[in-house]
DNA sequence: GTCTATAGAAGGATAGAC
DNA sequence: GTCTATCCTTCTATAGAC
């Protein structure tokens, strides 16, 4: 009989090359790289990910997947659309202030490929877009109406953007503004 | 005789370097590239800049240098701390929805060289401290707190990255919050 | 023998630097 | 123009598990 692939070799692939990308930027690393922090052939590399490109997009999707893990377990803790975006925000404030915080994985792409529309590009742009979706729908159901939701989404953007210290700012602002839609 | 050095080719070089630079990013543009679009010989631009980083450290400086000249410009205009802090920020908003808008160069070279502490990179870093600080001052002198101050800053970060229909956002928020301060 | 794995060379393009 | 180095990608060669 032929020889059994060993299980998990993509997972050990695709977490090797996150790292490099997300620390390093997409540009930055090498293929080789990749390959040699995973401890693997070539060969298996691309059989698992036939391009760059594809290994990219995949990137950014495990990214995506922790992400929506992580504020989903927030968000279980917050009752109602106020607390809820207060938890969202502050899971975000969380997130940029961990050391080896290097911005946001998604904007960091979109930055590196200016134009470009390619399959990570495009997981990128709906993330975003998915995002900030969200975060309207959680001000609607506060009964907000869409300058809040943009000016909320202002401070999102900012607090990705921003140096560490400003991640309370947020915060406590977005709770501000929360709390005075509710006594409104 | 040795032939007289043509004047000005430095600045077209450097003028050729910072628009591909700023359009399709520092890494993805080679030297060949801006060579080409120079329309100069290769020995040309390494007599004038001994290094890709040089070029891309004196890129940075020119959109300082233009960017402080449209911000004194549009100061000009404006009278009191209150009117130059929605002024400033109304010109960021201007370049922002300025077609061919991709993104604040300085913290776009920051995001495709993380960790790196070369020239351009302390060009950038300089430049969004001391913008910071500019933003500081005027609200210093409006006689905000540092709590506006990191407020604004937040709003003029998210206004860099966020999309063009966020200009008018910030905008009118930054001049919402002047007011409250001015009336209070 | 058959299949999967790694290691490495090679192709072809392009990088920065001289 | 040329030099060297590295890029992504493909292919070959070889070792190991079934």
């Amino acid at each position: 009989m032929a020889r059994t692939p060993v299980p998990g070799t993509r997972d050990t692939v695709l977490t090797a090359a996150a790292g490099l990308f997300y620390r390093y930027g997409v540009r930055a690393v090498g293929m080789a790289q990749v390959v040699e922090a995973a401890a693997c052939g070539k060969n298996l590399l691309y059989r698992h990910f036939p391009s760059k490109a594809s290994l990219a997009a995949a990137y950014l999707r495990l990214y995506r997947t922790e992400r929506e893990r992580s504020v989903a377990e927030a968000l279980r803790w917050a009752d109602g659309p106020g607390p809820k975006l207060v938890t969202l925000v502050g899971e975000i404030a969380e997130m940029v202030r961990r050391p080896g915080y290097r911005g946001c994985a998604f904007r960091n792409y979109l930055t590196e490929f200016p134009g470009e529309n390619d399959e990570p590009a495009r997981v990128a742009k709906q993330y975003l877009a998915d995002s900030r979706t969200q975060v309207a729908a959680l001000v609607s159901e506060l009964g907000g109406d869409d300058l809040m939701a943009d000016r909320v989404w202002l401070v999102v953007d900012g607090l990705h953007a921003g140096p560490p210290d400003q991640a309370r700012v947020a915060v406590d602002w977005v709770t501000e503004i929360v709390q005075r839609r509710s006594i409104a």
